[in-house]
This record gives structure tokens, sequence and C-alpha cells, in this order.
DNA sequence: GTCTTTCTGTGACTAAGTCACAAGACTTAA
DNA sequence: TTAAGTCTTGTGACTTAGTCACAGAAAGAC
């Protein structure tokens, strides 16, 4: 990735670029390594400041995770978005540990925490961006809790199988029952019951490693 | 409250106090309301901004709602705190529904949401300090949500006992089995049925109204 | 083809939340 | 000091979802 596209990149994503001094973003630019993640690796696990994670192809996913091992997937993370949650230094009010995974072969530009520290120490617009930005995604992780602590299965299945369509704009969801569950914060045994129960009512079709919807009306249904 | 006794609360509460201009400092204050909240009476429901809370006696509750009506304790607050997600008009990116309930006879000062809407569009430090104060808690969310998700109602339990144990700075727990379950987003059968197992283990004595602890390194050893 | 890994199906069990109702304790007012 | 009413707690039956232990089926590797 040479200057010209990284210079392009943050002036995109960096509402501020242009208010920033030449010196500031050369040293941002140099801070900034452009990364490509192996499909299943850990990229983030709370203890370091891995810094500010930029997403330029494949899938983040970010969770939390109990002593036994059990991970509740806060939100996956697409290209165009950008992951603050791993910039903890720039975070100092974030004392939860976040982890984060990558679940698809990604390319992904990492800008340093410290450099973005540094500026924000001098440019309050970088500060609130990175403290909004963090904020905004407290509403996503909200969402999910609600989503978790009030709605029954066969709702949240249901929604999170629309959603999935919508996102790829296809009507086949190309998962298997284990991710489905991973990204749901559930059991595979209980999505796959639930699968076999939708299948039975004839609302989708169930395959090695993939679900069709067959009855997008009916699963809507479901979900209110 | 007089002006000066404001004034004193407020250089307490918000860190760049002093570098306020005099119209500002005036206007701030005019924004700002004494209220007393009765007993069970709701402060916010998510929908107008209500503003920032400043408590000074009492306490108040913050929960999460579902359309059954199901309710998720995120947090209480008691005096000197702070209630930063009800001046939704200064969090725009918060987008999730809160409420706010007075638990006790609660004595508040209210600062108006526009009036520090106003103030933090001039000062980038005010910004800043409401979006930190926000953000902080989502830090306690987290470990509310990661209590509800991971751990067994025996350890909760007896965390919750020892938390309020030391809050309050007595072995006795004045609150019903209705109450602990609602702080704990549980139910109050559940409750009842493992304090009664606490209470034949000789952990706790169980009276109407209050959970006197009566092994407190036992109960320790269950939060581990 | 065989071997191995990955994915799915299933029954039995457990934890916790829900529901319905009973009974005890405390308060108020006659 | 009763009696009535409210608040609080106890309890059994039931439901949902998560856990555990396997078994079998499908896809890839060699």
């Amino acid at each position: 990735m040479d200057k010209e596209e990284l210079s392009a990149l943050f002036e995109k994503t960096f509402p501020f670029w242009n208010e920033m001094g030449e010196t500031d973003r050369a040293s941002f630019q140099n801070s900034a390594q452009s990364i490509r993640f192996g499909k299943g690796t850990n990229i983030h696990d709370g203890n370091e400041c891995t810094g500010i994670i930029l997403i330029r192809s494949g899938c983040l996913r970010l969770y939390i995770l109990s002593e036994e091992g059990k991970e509740i997937t806060l939100y996956r993370l697409f290209p165009g978005d950008m992951c603050m949650l791993s910039a903890s230094c720039v975070l100092n009010t974030i004392t939860f540990d976040v982890f984060v995974d990558s679940e698809e072969e990604s390319d992904c530009v990492v800008i340093g925490g410290c450099a973005y520290e540094n500026l924000s120490n001098r440019m309050p617009e970088a500060k609130i961006f990175a403290l909004e930005t963090a904020l905004s995604r407290f509403s996503d992780v909200m969402w999910v809790m609600q989503q978790i602590l009030f709605m029954s299965m066969d709702k949240r299945l249901a929604i999170f199988l629309l959603d999935e369509c919508a996102n790829r704009g296809a009507d086949t969801v190309t998962l298997t029952h284990e991710q489905i569950a991973k990204y749901m914060g559930s059991a595979r045994e209980v999505v796959s019951r639930m699968l076999k129960y939708f299948s039975g009512e004839g609302l989708v079709e169930v395959s090695r490693g993939g679900i069709k919807i067959l009855d997008k009306k009916r699963l809507r249904a479901l979900t209110l």
C-alpha cells in the first residue's frame, strides 16, 4: 500500500485529517502498518494496546471471553469499518478485556495506539472522534445484550438469518451451525435443533455448511 | 440550594469548571435545577433528554427494559455520582433506551442537556469529559453482562451480598428478595431458593426484609 | 478406495427463569 | 386487640436453553 493510498484512506476515515499539520500527518502515517491476518488468528487479547485497526478486506470478530472459555461475540467488523476498542491506551476508560480474531484472511491497516494518543493530546478533535467511535459501539453491544437477555431463540435465529441474508445479498447463509452459535452467543446443539424445527416448518432448507432461506415472510413474522 | 453551594458542587464535579468564562458559568448555573425525586418514581425513560443528573442523596437505578417488561439493572448511582446517560442530546452516539428510577427519596441537581450541549460545542474539554464519563459506564455495564452471562447464580449472589455489605459497612443486607433479584437481573424465586440453600449451609441468616451474613470467608470462597 | 477431519443429529441431564398459588409477617384502622 | 389488607417469602410443576457424551454422515486428503 503506497503513501497516496494510505493518505486517501486516512482522509476518508478521520474527519480531522485535513486540519492536521504536516508533521503530525507524517508521524501518523509512519506509525501505520499494513498487515494481513490469517484466518482464525487472534489479533488482540486485551493485554497490550494493539492500536486502531482499519479493515480493508476480510472480517474481524470482537468478543468477550469467560474464564471457562465461553465466548460472546459483540460484533463483527467488515471492510471500511474501524476497530477502536483494540486501542486500549487511547481509551483508558475501557477496563474490560475485548478479544479480536480475524475470521477470514483480512487485510488491515494498524495505527499505533501511542501515535494516536500523542495526537489526541494535542488535537481535541482526535480525542473526541476516538471516544465517539468507541461510544457508538456501546450501543451496538447493548443491542446484542438485549437480544441475548430478552429474546427467545427462535426469534434471535430468525433475526440472525435475515440479517445475514440482507448483508450478503443472497438467500443462502453459508455458515456452519457452530459458527452461527458463536456469532449468536449460543451453543451449536441449540442452533442445530432450532434449524431442524425451522426446516420442518418449511422456513429454511439445511445442508452441510449452509442454510437456504425459503420463506422470508414467515421468518420475518418470527422476529416481531 | 444557594449559588455558592451549587458553584462548589460544579467545581468538584467538572474538571473544566475553572477554565469556563463567567457567562458560561452563569448560563450553566441557570440551567441547573434542584429536584427531589420520590421513592420509586421514574426519572428518565429514554425518550426526551432529561439532562445530566448529579446525585446529592438517595439512590438512582439505571436499567434496560424489554418489551415484555423485564428489567436488567445496569448499575446504581449513589451520592456524589453523576448520571450522564440520561443526557441523550449530549451523547447522540447512544441509541439504546436507558431507564432511570429513583430507588429512594433522592435529592438531585439536574443540568439541562441543551445547556451542556451548547457549552460542549464551544469547549472540547466539556465534550471530552461527557464522552469519557459515559464510556467509563460502558465498562461497568460489561462487568454486569459478564456476571449475568458467565457466572452461576450462587457465585453471583455471593458477590452481590459481599459487595452490598462492603458498600454499606454492615454485615446485614436490608433488601427484599424481590429487590435483590431486580438488582441482579434475575427472578425473585431464584434468589429465594438460593438464599434458602445459603441459609442451610450456615452462610447467611434470612429474615423478612434482610439477610445477615454469617460466614464471609466461605461466602468469599464461592466468588472465586 | 481408505483414512481423517469436519459437521450435524440426538437423548439425557442441569440451571435458571416462569407460573400459580399458599402461607406467613407486618401495618393500619376500626 | 382484632380484622382486613398488603407485602414478603416458600414451593411444586413446568419451560427454555445450555451442557455432555456420543454416533453417524459428509467432504477432503492421500
